[in-house]
DNA sequence: ACTTACGCAACTGACATTGTTACGTGACTT
DNA sequence: AAGTCACGTAACAATGTCAGTTGCGTAAGT
């Protein structure tokens, strides 16, 4: 696979939790739906589940649910629990003795992060539940 | 190194050559002063080369040169050159039976494209003169 | 001829990511 | 209480990407 499947694999995951959101899904259930592995549906579910989006519950009738309403789960919070960011956060040396390059990178961070921050507004306007109705 | 790192050898050597636009430079004082190989230089510019933002020339006093002024070549340029996309523009097999998982996708790929336009603008918007000015 | 410097192909090693196996733990069923 | 179900986690293998490196060919100049 690619670099963002586990974006594709927590949207399209939430996206059917969100048609039923009250019926638990096991995480084989979700891995053979969607080709992949149970142990890597938990570990993207388990971030997701860090920042407050999912629960999960052990034993018989266990599984995986949905925090919140779907209405309240943005794009945005799915993709900002992933933390697969535009910039990579590590600026470490590329400001040793140079000017101009540090010139360069400051001007190119500052507008990635402009970007990102409109990716985020835009993102966040948009809830699952939302998908889940233009989808009909 | 990491992911930007191409990004970062272009703008870098872009900027130096800014400054002083008709002195050619070979790949072998490049990568010297980048803390790279040659190779790697002759790599990332050749794709440069081929957007039309540089010149090569072989032999005695030979070397890379812009093939146009600094106030010409813009950070878009530069960018898109190099072809790092946001998106990852093989959009394979993410619609095979699920018309939810196209809907998400279409409506993250959308507000990416939109993202990516307006990336694209705003880097258009200063050119590597631009940054040597302001770099003094 | 000889030197210089790019062009390109092939290989290596580091690194990240996915897939897989294995085992522990909590929760429910009988 | 025993058994099962499902998550939690660690460890490892398989894969892919990318920078780095070596080697050789080719063009331009001395």
């Amino acid at each position: 696979m690619k670099r963002n499947s586990r974006l594709s694999l927590a949207l399209h995951t939430l996206g059917h939790m969100a048609t039923e959101p009250d019926a638990p899904r096991t995480s084989a259930d979700i891995a053979a739906h969607a080709g992949t592995n149970p142990v890597v549906v938990r570990r993207v579910l388990g971030t997701l589940r860090k920042a407050g989006l999912l629960t999960s519950e052990k034993g018989h009738s266990g599984g995986w649910q949905l925090a919140k309403s779907p209405r309240e789960i943005t794009l945005a919070d799915i993709y900002l629990a992933l933390d697969e960011r535009l910039i990579s956060t590590d600026d470490a040396d590329h400001g040793h003795n140079c000017s101009l390059e540090h010139a360069l990178h400051h001007q190119v961070l500052t507008v990635m992060e402009d970007i990102e921050r409109s990716l985020i507004e835009r993102l966040s306007a948009t809830t699952i539940a939302d998908i889940c109705e233009t989808a009909t």
